[in-house]
DNA sequence: TTCGTGATAGAG
DNA sequence: TCTATCACGAAG
């Protein structure tokens, strides 16, 4: 399996990073593409086995409806840039900035670990992989991502990217999670059939 | 199913 | 200031 981080360099060779990339572009789009992916920071890395798309516009779901202050972030920053924000009391949330055709966020809510596994268990203080990142929550908590890196750009860091390989993955959309508006679009993105998912989708 | 938790925004 | 809301997770 060959790795290539998400560079301006990596983007004319291969045309899978040409599609993942975060701008001219929509976050649905985006959301689909980057499973199967890697998520790489620091000395952990996974793969991406589930995504949500949150739109800037038309979407009462997505932070921009209600917070002035996700509307100024994305007027103010690259796509690329990871949006950050807590959750409940106790949740960091990992999303990145899509801007082009349509502007929004990639929520990243679950991965399949593959690199720093025992890093990752002794911060979640569980052994079971399949637990290790199965939820937005749990997946930040993992990989020690916090607001520190909130505005960090995704794309130029090898040690804080994505990545991607040759495999084929089967994506299934359906309905997003833990949602009360707008909650009928199929904008929630797994891999068919994988034990790492947050929730299993219903058949 | 319940509940802790804290940032955010809007109302008063 | 006060209060409702929230893209969650763990315990039971």
């Amino acid at each position: 399996m060959s790795i290539q981080p998400a560079s301006d360099a990596a983007v004319t060779v291969r045309s899978r990073i040409i599609r993942a990339t975060f701008f001219q572009r929509d976050p649905i789009t985006c959301a689909r593409d980057l499973i199967g992916a890697q998520l790489i920071w620091g000395k952990c890395a996974g793969k991406i086995v589930e995504t949500e798309a949150y739109l800037e516009r038309a979407d009462e779901a997505s932070h921009t409806f209600s917070r002035p202050s996700a509307r100024a972030f994305i007027s103010r920053n690259k796509p690329g840039v990871a949006y950050i924000y807590f959750s409940y009391g106790t949740h960091w949330m990992l999303n990145v900035l899509v801007k082009g055709k349509s502007n929004g966020f990639v929520l990243f809510r679950a991965v399949q670990p593959l690199q720093g596994i025992e890093l990752m268990k002794k911060r979640r203080k569980i052994d079971n992989e399949r637990q290790l990142c199965s939820g937005p929550g749990k997946l930040t908590q993992a990989f020690d991502i916090t607001n520190r890196y909130h505005g960090m750009n995704l794309c130029v860091d090898p040690c804080h990217c994505f990545a991607y390989d040759n495999d084929d993955v089967d994506v299934v959309a359906d309905a997003r999670i833990g949602i009360t508006r707008s909650a009928h679009h199929l904008w929630r993105f797994t891999v068919r059939g994988s034990e790492f998912v947050s929730r299993r989708v219903k058949l």
